[in-house]
DNA sequence: GCAAAAATATGATTTATATCATATTTTTTA
DNA sequence: TAAAAAATATGATATAAATCATATTTTTGC
């Protein structure tokens, strides 16, 4: 992927990726650095969130294995406009911006695809906005969990693979530590998600699904 | 710009492209019906929203004359994932989604300056979920304040060169038409903003600037 | 130009969710 | 492996913002 689209151009990126491994609680780049690079991650698990103040943020995506994170070149601003920050450790693929860039310039098909995958981006920043504007709590927890079961998988036991800390899932939908505990509490009991530990499975599809189009109106 | 980066292409584009009109109030096309086309517009005021059940809605942006909006080909949904709705009596130019995707495939130049539009997007989009997610109503309401004075400009008197519905507002910051009543109650007690009856002026933006900055945890 | 509809104003009340406080369990590290 | 640090659990309380209710003003259509 990270040369998924090019022909002759292929030997200038051999030459020129770097290979950059970090370990748990690491920051790769910080929201306000100047951007330098693209990343792409051959191992491990990376957030990627926006900080507010000294001690809340919001986590914008989870990145695992084979996807790619940090490009922000081209856009107006030169600065990286998100923190990552390593949950397991990782090994990334690394590419500077300037380099990217004359990819970019010297492979249509590259750009198309990196287009494509930005407006997919977009599409679910916009979804996620209203979700955040109008959609009560539980209903983005439910969200989040059906995405991590989309996005991860589930091992043979049905749980879904990926282990987060209950702040970190906190912090995706967009809530507090001690609300996320009460919803998760409450999927629980009615029997929609099953919990071990960091562990999350989900057993009832369609009592999540329903939180994504309940309306406010309706309580129950 | 509808053409800004093509060559012997113009002719086709010039062959192509559809003028439409639209009167206020309607809608230009809606979240899940097929998407068929990208629109320019020549005249004009749009806005772009997300609908939750019967009668929320979260606005996405609003496009005056020079802008683009629509487009979602390319990307693996085929459906609208919003709706457009005319606030000003419009002019748009059309193109159908499938000779904008044969353009972009024949104009490298166009789809990096595309790619580089979508971008800018998603970075706003990102911040602006940081924002629903973390920052305070009067914040969010700053913020669109200061993005309406930056997108529309000022007229002789000062006041924004746009006029919108208070509810329009509300559903710009997230919030409802009674809260965004009350916030700029304040915001005008305080100094920062003057109003008269659709208009409205900055008139402290440091004043404005400093909700966009204000930690949670710092009341006043 | 007048009636009907839509938009605006504003107080009172409720509610969802954040904050605070503290106990317990788990994980890390020295 | 013990001590310290971090993460988790959970009740009590506070609060920002939504909802409800109603009056007034402005806009629109006939």
């Amino acid at each position: 992927m990270c040369r998924h689209s090019s022909k002759g151009w292929l030997p200038a990126i051999v030459e020129e990726r770097k290979i950059k491994i970090f370990k748990r609680g690491e920051v790769i780049f910080k929201e306000g650095e100047k951007a330098e690079g693209i990343y792409f991650l051959l191992q491990g698990i990376v957030k990627v969130h926006k900080q507010w103040g000294e001690d809340r943020e919001l986590i914008l995506h989870f990145s695992k294995a084979g996807e790619l994170f940090g490009y922000r070149g081209l856009s107006d601003d030169t600065v990286y406009p998100v923190t990552a920050t390593v949950l397991e450790d990782c090994k990334t693929c690394y590419v500077s911006i300037d380099f990217f860039n004359k990819t970019l310039q010297a492979n249509h098909e590259l750009t198309l695809q990196f287009l494509k995958f930005h407006l997919n981006e977009l599409r679910r920043a916009e979804k996620r906005m209203r979700n955040l504007a109008l959609m009560e709590v539980k209903g983005r927890i439910a969200d989040m969990l059906l995405m991590l079961h989309k996005q991860f998988g589930i091992g043979d036991d049905g749980y879904i693979r990926l282990q987060l800390k209950r702040q970190d899932m906190a912090a995706y939908a967009g809530t507090t530590y001690e609300t996320f505990f009460r919803m998760v509490n409450e999927l629980v009991k009615e029997g929609a998600i099953l919990v071990k530990s960091k562990q999350f499975k989900i057993i009832d599809k369609k009592k999540l699904e329903h939180y994504d189009n309940i309306e406010s109106t309706i309580n129950s």
